[in-house]
DNA sequence: TTGACATGCAACCATTTGGATGCATAATTG
DNA sequence: CAATTATGCATCCAAATGGTTGCATGTCAA
């Protein structure tokens, strides 16, 4: 999970999935069309992406499709922020209550 | 926002927001003692979750109580993880399909 | 079959990052 | 007041990161 969380603290990398986002299953020279970097810094972007499995290459002639994968994404959602939004209205009031108090004293 | 993605990219940061959920407002000493690292380094962690609003503190004499603030994980949740969200199972019908095609040809 | 096209691989570079160490400051306590 | 405690600030260092350039490889098309 460590490898998602680091995939996605860049914003290239979130560019990326972006673009997959709005248009799936792209080559590496279409996605280039849209960043502001050589070819080769974005194939280094995409193979964290890959390595974190939030994106899946399919190889066709001499052309590498891209593919959003949606479960990492989903797996952090649900077990990682879940757990935080559970608590997030006692987070709150815990915080609420401590600027209170201090205000106070 | 990146801030946020940013800070929540390594695992002591996130260690960090877990000791805070199971006990909100502890104080920079108390946290180091779960930690294996230095207080100075610690406190660098501190540092950017603070700038990224993921924790607010708060000074009682000489010490710094910490409160975990649940907006940032509540808004990523909710703006960037919610549009992935929406085109899950598109995304991976997409996948499906171009795998199925791949081992076809 | 030759040339153009899509991608990969490796080396290099500057900056950022995560950590340590040493010293300074402010608050509490005996 | 002196000693202890809680934290901050500055510097230094190694490793990771994000980017570039140059060259290599495989595929398509005339």
């Amino acid at each position: 999970m460590d490898n998602v969380f680091k995939a996605l603290a860049d914003a290239s990398r979130r560019r990326l999935l972006d673009l997959l986002r709005a248009d799936n299953g792209q080559t590496l020279g279409r996605l280039c069309e849209h960043l502001d970097m050589t070819r080769q810094a974005a194939t280094k972007h995409l193979k964290l992406l890959e390595e974190a499995n939030l994106v899946v290459t399919i190889w066709r002639g001499r052309e590498k499709l891209h593919y959003l994968n949606p479960v990492p994404i989903h797996e952090i959602a649900d077990r990682w922020i879940g757990q935080f939004e559970r608590h997030r209205l006692r987070a709150l009031d815990d915080l609420k209550k401590a600027l209170e108090e201090e205000n106070d004293v």
